[in-house]
DNA sequence: ATTGCCGATGTTGTATACAATATTCAGATA
DNA sequence: TATCTGAATATTGTATACAACATCGGCAAT
């Protein structure tokens, strides 16, 4: 079934609507463009060097998620509620507890021990924030990628992305105790193990979060613009 | 805080984007538009009479969901195989049992009493395939929006729509069956017993389909296109 | 007969120009 | 002073025109 030869090209042409989708994406989760900072179209795209057509383009791929387009009133980063944040964050419990479940029965030997190596590399780096962020995604990217769910997968880290961009600079301390939780359970192929650290790994980082906003609620985040 | 008066505009001015995106979900969702079909831009936009760029708005927007976008070279209706179709009830079973299972023990008597009606109501309607499946939709819209869960509902129409469109002419005797019970445990105020039901119910539907796919899959839909 | 190589054709991507709508600010009026 | 009005301004929506790329056909070579 399988093929025996697989390439994937390195150096993609990716046209201007792709380039201008990733840029604005990273732009926002890294927070370089805030939550509900107003997204210009003949700024963004003189400064992406590109017309407004592709940018427009990039818009619509993104409303909905990442960005709010409100008809003929503009365009702008999407701010999420307290209340919209608990919600994610509880969609994310039901899915990523089915998702870590299925990917931790299905391990081989070898996977196993890949992801265990992968997750002891994530907790010995501990770079700054940003990067460390990246980093934990692409561990259960991997993890989750194991559940052979690609629907689900996707999803989860739509989701993950949309709330992880209101973290900042947080504490990691809880991580690494799931972490290493969560290494054992893959080890001892214990699903519900999995699931039950997913659950309260996210419980917490969610509390963190919102005990984080209450306290700058009173601090709003501004966007300046630099030439 | 609220405005002592608040209009909604009946007859509110789409935007060509809007009017065409619309009208594509529809003409899918109908199955006008067949899963595999091609999407030309210039064909479509001559025929909802705009251009090709809000087509390409509208089509952006639709993309991943209920139409396939790859890179230059074109557009199709999404097709769904056997594998993805499962893990979207899957998916549907963890989203939807949660939801009905905070709709329901949230209810208040007025409300629960309302829904009761529409239930039956539609059960006693029995109209042909796609009204039914509207209706359908309308009382689980309406039910799943006393979860108090915005992204959870809109998640979870979206997936129901993504795979009712497989669903042709279906017998009607398990919905009947499972409204019934539902509307019991609404009446009752039992959150565990409407989840159990919902679960049983798009179990029931999913394998359904899934055997009607099985034996139509040696007779495959051909768009044919009319003048 | 099959494979590889163009050239013709068609489709999508993008830039520019213009139309339609929303916002803003000045000025008038109560 | 506050509020409403309306023109000026800015921004978004849309159409047309053109460029870039993909597909499909024929033709030649192995």
């Amino acid at each position: 079934m399988s093929p025996a030869l697989n390439l994937t090209w390195s150096a993609k042409p990716l046209s201007a609507e792709e380039a201008a989708t990733v840029a604005i994406r990273d732009a926002i989760l890294s927070g370089r463009l805030v939550p509900g900072q107003r997204l210009a179209q003949a700024e963004l795209a003189a400064q992406l060097g590109i017309s407004r057509i592709p940018l427009r383009d990039a818009l619509r791929r993104l409303d909905g998620d990442l960005v709010t387009i409100d008809g003929r009133r503009g365009c702008w980063v999407t701010s999420l509620e307290v209340d919209e944040i608990e919600e994610l964050y509880e969609i994310r419990i039901v899915l990523e507890s089915r998702c870590v479940s299925l990917a931790v029965a299905g391990l081989s030997d070898t996977e196993a021990l890949h992801l265990f190596g992968l997750s002891e590399q994530m907790d010995l780096m501990q770079s700054d924030a940003h990067s460390g962020y990246s980093t934990r995604r692409a561990f259960y990217a991997e993890l989750y990628s194991h559940a052979n769910r690609p629907r689900m997968r996707g999803l989860i880290l739509q989701l993950r992305d949309n709330v992880g961009r209101y973290h900042v600079l947080k504490d990691v301390r809880h991580s690494v105790d799931a972490h290493e939780q969560l290494r054992r359970h893959i080890m001892d192929r214990n699903p519900d193990g999995a699931a039950e650290v997913v659950v309260a790994h996210l419980e917490e980082t969610r509390d963190d979060l919102l005990a984080t906003m209450a306290q700058d609620e009173h601090v709003p985040t501004v966007a300046t613009e630099g030439s």
